[in-house]
DNA sequence: AAGTTTATTGACTCGTCAATCAACAAAAAA
DNA sequence: TTTTTTGTTGATTGACGAGTCAATAAACTT
C-alpha cells in the first residue's frame, strides 16, 4: 500500500482533523487517537509526522490563520477605495466560515493557548499586525493622523464583537456584527476634525 | 480535629485554589489533586464537597463574576453623573485585579467553557446583561435613543480591548485600555446629532 | 539483488487522573 | 451513652492517553 509522497497529504488530513475535533470538543481536550481516527490513520502515524500533540495544535493554528488571511486577501482584491477596503476586512472577519463550530473552537482555544505557548502567541501577534496594517491602509486616507488609534480600536472591536457573537445563544448574526463595527467607523470618521 | 461548620471554609478555599491553579496552568487542564493540595486538603475531600470537577469550575466562575460585579458596584458607588458612571465601569473593567494571572486565565477559559457547558454560558450572559444595563444607565442621559446601540458597541469593545491587552507581550497597560474605550465613547457622543 | 528510504500499525510502556469507598475521628443529638 | 451527623483521608478502581518501538511492506536506489 505504501505510496510515496504521503507526508503532505497525511499532514493536511491531520491538520483538518485537529481543527474539527477541537470544534467538536470545544476545547483542546482532544486525544491524538481521536484526531488520527478522524484523519483515517493510526495514532502512531500522527506522532510519526508531527512528533507531539502540541505540534499538531500549532500546525492547526497556522492553518486557521492562513485561511483567514486568504479570506481577507480575497475580499481586498475586489475592493475599491479606502472605504471599500475597510468593508472588505470586516466582511472577511465576520464571514460565515468564521462562525462555523470548528473556527470558533479554534479561535477561542488559540487565545487560551497563546497564554502559555510562545509560538501560539507569536502567531496571534502576526495575525494582529496584518489586520492592523490592512485597516491602516484603508484608514490613512480617511482619518490621517488619527488612523493609528482608530486601527487599534477597530481591531479590538472586531475581536470583541466576534467574541460576543459566538458566545451568545442562538445563531450568530454576521450582518449585525458588521453593522456594529461600521457604526463605530462612521462615527469616528465623521468626528475626525474634532 | 474535625471542627464543625467547615463546609463553607473548605469550599471557599477550593474555589480560590481552583482559580489560582487555572491561572498557573493557563488552561482548565488542572487536576483535582492539584487544586485540593493548594487548598490544603485531600482530593477526596474536594470531591466530597463539590461532587465533580465541573462543579468546582462553575463555582470558581461564579466567584470571579461576583468579584467583578462587586468591583463595578464599588466604583459606581462613588461615581457622579452619567459620565462618571461610565468611567467607573471602565475603571472596574480594566482594574489591575483583572490583569492578574488568575483573572486572565479564568476569563479566557470561561469563554472556552461557555461553548459547551450551558451553565457557564448562562453565567456569562448574566454578566453581559449587567454590564449592558450599567452602561445603559450612563448612556441614556447622554445619547438618548442611540444608547442601546452604543452599549452593545461599548460592551464588545471592552471585551476586545481586554483580550488584546492580556494577549500582547509585555505588561498590560490599563490606562491605555481605558483610553481606547473613552475615545470611542467621546467620539460617539460628539457625533450624536448626526 | 541487495540495501535504503518511506509508510504504516499493533502492541506496549509508563504515567495520570476522576471518582469511589471503607474506615476513622470528633462533635451533636437522642 | 448510644446514635447520628459531619469532617477527613489513604487506598483503590477503572479508565484513558501520550509517546515509543519493533515489525511489516512497498517503493526507490545502486
Amino acid at each position: 500500500m505504501p505510496k510515496l509522497g504521503m507526508e503532505p497529504i497525511r499532514k493536511a488530513a491531520l491538520v483538518k482533523a485537529t481543527i474539527v475535533e477541537i470544534g467538536r470538543a470545544g476545547s483542546l481536550d482532544v486525544t491524538v487517537s481521536q484526531i488520527a481516527k478522524r484523519a483515517g490513520m493510526s495514532s502512531a502515524l500522527a506522532h510519526h509526522y508531527f512528533g507531539s500533540k502540541e505540534e499538531m495544535f500549532l500546525a492547526a493554528m497556522r492553518h486557521v490563520l492562513t485561511l483567514y488571511g486568504a479570506e481577507v486577501r480575497g475580499a481586498l482584491a475586489t475592493a475599491e477605495g479606502p472605504e471599500g477596503r475597510l468593508h472588505a476586512v470586516l466582511r472577511a472577519s465576520f464571514s460565515p466560515g468564521n462562525f462555523r463550530r470548528e473556527a470558533v473552537g479554534a479561535w477561542l482555544n488559540f487565545w487560551v493557548l497563546a497564554q502559555t505557548v510562545p509560538e501560539a502567541k507569536r502567531l496571534l501577534a502576526v495575525y494582529q499586525r496584518r489586520l492592523r496594517s490592512n485597516l491602516l491602509a484603508g484608514l490613512r486616507p480617511l482619518a490621517g493622523n488619527r488612523a493609528g488609534a482608530m486601527a487599534d480600536g477597530l481591531g479590538a472591536l472586531i475581536d470583541g464583537v466576534y467574541l460576543r457573537e459566538v458566545l451568545k445563544s442562538g445563531p450568530p448574526d454576521s450582518a449585525a456584527a458588521v453593522a456594529v463595527v461600521l457604526d463605530y467607523l462612521n462615527t469616528e470618521l465623521k468626528g475626525k476634525g474634532a
